[in-house]
DNA sequence: CGCCAACTTGATAACATTCAATGTAGGTGG
DNA sequence: CCACCTACATTGAATGTTATCAAGTTGGCG
């Protein structure tokens, strides 16, 4: 489990800190078409890696810990677009500037990579071309299911939904299906999901009510009924689930 | 301007009405590193190309005309994805079946490619590769625009934003920036947006009375202070604005 | 032990939805 | 040619979900 409640270490801000190079990462990940292109750095939680319109030098692939992708409004409102969890790649795409702006949730091992670098291996490396088209592709099919949530479902609906979403990544990466873990706080789902934190507060206990999950920290829930989260996840009669 | 009330003929449905082959395509789109590789196919409007979940056996890319991707819920809550236009890619992604629902908006002109076919062809066209990358990048990046529309903004916001979009689509084909065509019903914008038809409406009704646009036909407004729509779909001192 | 940040719960209010009625334009058929 | 029909658009009134404002509570850490 994460521990998020992780100090800003004044030491150690903005991404100063730096681990030995290139293929260290080989003992992390086991073979990464990337590894041999960049470098490890660390981060404590509650950072910021970049902003939305830096110049983006380098991408990311995250090696271990969670962060946090958001876009903000000129008063303050916040979209987050998405939540990178190990083996995830940040600031694809072809624009010389990041779109969004990037914090940590949790402490976070990155792997860096300069973009010319990057570039100069896609020329002649055909599985390394695959894989970043995939992950783009992927990233394109994330954000049109969350277009779906943002635009038609309910609270619970998106609270229901962003807990399966969780448990199924929990379960990819050979977790237990049913104990989920969400590092990131209420505010930052909140942010996510397009509501206020209090909502989803409400939200996560009615689904604690109805003994569809149990929160034993409040960064850690058990899904009780996961047919049920299935089916009000899936905008599925939600008035007589809901009731 | 497109003709919306175009019937559905009953000799023309789904799909079927094809046009002469391949290098036809030439005089209507100049140079076309896709044109060799598909046929022509013409629809009506109001005319569905294929749905969420079916093979995904060709690729599309619009030549005239515009069309709508949605993904339903089970209940028949619906959120349009994208209007596509002429020059749009559709159907990309690695996925082997389609991920949302295309109907058309108006009579429409595809170029189809076989998707087996467009993948032999990446293999030696480096030019082909950067354009689809920049294609799904492209889409990558609305998608993300749209979630803080869905996710933060306001009826009156989101409208604003949907009507300088489109007006700047109108400006990068060469049209006049202040008038702006907008060829779908005000369904499928408020599916668009994740808002009813009647708060659609409204917003239209509420920008009219202060001037910031006016509203000849359904389907054609005119933008009379551009700053201030800019402002409101920006998410810029709101109450200031729609006071 | 006490502080602080995050979380939870409650009361009220705002904005968008829902339900209902009316308006408008294009197309059809008498 | 006009009346009717249908689909789409607009406006009004009510209802409801979620946001906002306001207290409290909890848990980790100094």
């Amino acid at each position: 489990m994460y521990s998020v409640t992780a100090k800003n270490s004044p030491e150690l801000h903005d991404g100063q800190p730096i681990y030995g190079p290139a293929d260290s990462v080989a003992s992390l990940s086991g073979k990464d078409a990337f590894a041999n292109l960049g470098n490890l750095i660390a981060f404590e939680a509650k950072q910021s890696l970049f902003w939305e319109g830096d110049a983006a030098e380098y991408i990311y692939k995250v090696m271990r810990g969670v962060i946090c992708l958001y876009k903000l409004l000129p008063d303050g409102r916040r979209q987050v677009a998405r939540f990178c969890c190990a083996g995830d790649l940040l600031g694809l795409g072809q624009r010389a500037t990041f779109q969004y702006t990037a914090d940590t949730v949790t402490p976070v091992t990155l792997l860096r990579i300069r973009r010319a670098d990057l570039e100069v291996e896609l020329e002649s490396n055909t599985c390394l071309r695959n894989e970043l088209l995939a992950a783009v592709s992927d990233e394109l099919r994330a954000a049109q299911d969350q277009l779906v949530l943002l635009g038609r479902k309910s609270a619970i609906e998106r609270v229901a939904s962003f807990i399966e979403a969780m448990a199924e990544q929990t379960l990819r990466r050979g977790g237990d299906a049913r104990t989920v873990d969400l590092p990131m706080t209420r505010v930052d789902i909140a942010d996510y999901l397009g509501l206020t934190h209090e909502t989803v507060c409400r939200a996560f206990s009615q689904l604690k009510a109805q003994r569809i999950l149990d929160i034993h920290d409040h960064h850690v829930v058990e899904i009780r009924q996961r047919d049920t989260l299935a089916d009000i996840a899936a905008g599925d009669s939600a008035e007589r689930l809901c009731a």
